[in-house]
DNA sequence: CACCTGCCATAAAGAGAGCTTATGCTTCTG
DNA sequence: CAGAAGCATAAGCTCTCTTTATGGCAGGTG
């Protein structure tokens, strides 16, 4: 059942293009330039058409061509149909180039993706990146979001999910704090001060290494309170148990140093995820090899994890 | 002075075309078939346009394509821009091929391209070929007549004019006139009853010989006067001076002869003229070529005037 | 459950449409 | 009269697009 009836046997389009320019200019070589073509192709393809046609659609006068009657009939139309074409594709090109919103936890959003956004966007002035933070998985059909970032298992109905890093847990504290409570191995941490002690993360840590934790409790971290006790952390203020990854950058700017070398694993990781329908549109594209490529880079500015990964014994 | 402002840039129009018919078919498969190419080509030429527009147009399920958001926004203004343009080329395509008008004197028409259009419209069943008779010269601009046949020296400003054939004066008349009063040679003709014996050919063509005309006069001949005195000395009634090029059809079918072998030249011919600027147009050179065509082969019909022609001593 | 069929993607290879280069012609211009 | 502006034409080549061939996926079907 075609929507339309069947369009009449179109013309070649090229020579029509051409014609369509050179009516506009009166002129084939000029409507050669406009088309960076030379004046020769630009006279085969009226040539062309004219064949096709059965008329003469130009009068060739000695220092100009000029429309013939059916030229000018063909002129009107022509033209508005190819600006009418051009207008659409250029308004949906733009439409699909001016803004990029990308959804993300808030934690992830602040401690990860906005240092590192700034970047993107100036590699990429043509979008107006903008960030939206929520607690929920954002449903791409009814929110205008292009691409998100999510925390979890890495499989979501509808959706391509790309893995930026697995997620671990590690000891986290100022260098002058390790340095002062001389912080050396797993066991050293019983004496020293942990932020939120009470958490689970903190006993799965220690049983991993066989060893018990005096303080009982088991409270669920929150994301938002990791990133408060890693803050705390930075300021000396005792040992977090965090994603590392979270932190690549003030790990790498020495601000913050695992307290102990040692990191379970989590199950969950950090995925980009967009709709696999737009898996092909060029601004999709362009976000998901740039911030896999970023989170390869952070990968690698965390020593102790790129190097030692492999050695660590993982708790999933 | 561009009539319209420069449009923007056109994405590859065979792309365009090969979209549209996807869309409306929502399957490659049977819009290649419509479009007279493989599948492949189609997968092709979609991929490119997708490519170009950064999005994808379809989204590919198991068993079907379906038009993304993006492809459905396209899809319309498309198909009727592309519709738009199948329909001018085609309403002028067949305005363009549906009539064909000939202008003509009226002796000529009557005399010898009536007979001849006959198989012209048999050869060209897409024309609906009229003949319009006239007596001035036919101005293109103004009047809707494609091409025109005249009389006259041969050039005239802006038309292409193109001889059909050069008029000659001969006495003509029924066989078997020449052969009850015994006509042999010029002289003969002084005791044969003359059709307007008064008019200034008669006394032209015998003093192309050396004879003196007794009868005196010097009345212009008018053409049609002309076809009337052949149709007279068809049925015997006498000898008539005329153009036998216009009635080669009834000298070829042993209705009319040379009562003698002698013609005058005039120096006008007939011509088949048309405007400069149609020349390439299709019906223009299909009628051109055949009328030309005709006038030759017209002439072939005319034994004494193609075997002597060359012998025949010119008035002009 | 295995098989077949409908439909699209992809890679490689081939063909030809259309572009460029080069040249000639015509007319207008200084 | 020389030069410039403009278009046509011929020859040759290039690169786009097409075809051929193949594979994958999902849904019917015996």
């Amino acid at each position: 059942m075609p929507a339309q009836p069947p369009p009449p046997k179109l013309p070649p389009l090229a020579a029509v293009r051409v014609f369509e320019a050179a009516a506009r200019h009166q002129n084939f070589t000029r409507a050669a330039e406009e088309l960076g073509m030379t004046q020769a192709a630009v006279s085969y393809q009226i040539r062309l058409l004219e064949d096709r046609v059965g008329a003469a659609l130009f009068v060739r006068q000695p220092r100009q061509v000029a429309l013939t009657a059916i030229g000018q009939r063909l002129a009107g139309p022509v033209g508005k149909a190819l600006t009418d074409i051009g207008t659409v594709f250029r308004d949906i090109c733009e439409a699909n180039q001016t803004v990029l919103t990308i959804s993300s936890l808030q934690t992830m959003a602040i401690t990860w993706l906005s240092p590192r956004l700034a970047q993107f966007q100036i590699e990429n002035p043509q979008f107006a990146v903008r960030v939206r933070t929520s607690q929920h998985l954002v449903d791409f059909a009814t929110e205008a979001v292009d691409l998100a970032v999510r925390y979890g298992p890495g499989s979501w109905p509808g959706v391509a999910a790309e893995k930026l890093f697995a997620c671990h847990y590690a000891p986290l504290c100022s260098p002058e704090l390790r340095e002062r409570l001389q912080l050396r191995e797993a066991a050293d941490l019983l004496r020293a001060p942990l932020l939120s002690p009470d958490e689970t993360s903190w006993k799965v840590w220690f049983a991993d290494l066989g060893l018990d934790q005096p303080q009982q409790g088991a409270r669920a971290m929150s994301l938002e309170m990791q990133a408060m006790n890693v803050q705390a952390a930075m300021r000396g203020h005792g040992v977090a148990m965090a994603v590392p990854e979270l932190f690549a950058y003030d790990i790498a700017a020495g601000r913050l140093v695992f307290a102990v070398e040692h990191a379970i694993r989590d199950q969950w990781a950090y995925w980009v995820v967009y709709p696999v329908e737009r898996q092909r549109d060029r601004k999709i594209r362009l976000f998901r090899d740039w911030i896999l490529a970023e989170a390869r880079a952070a990968e690698m500015t965390l020593p102790f994890m790129a190097s030692s990964l492999g050695l660590i014994h993982s708790s999933a």
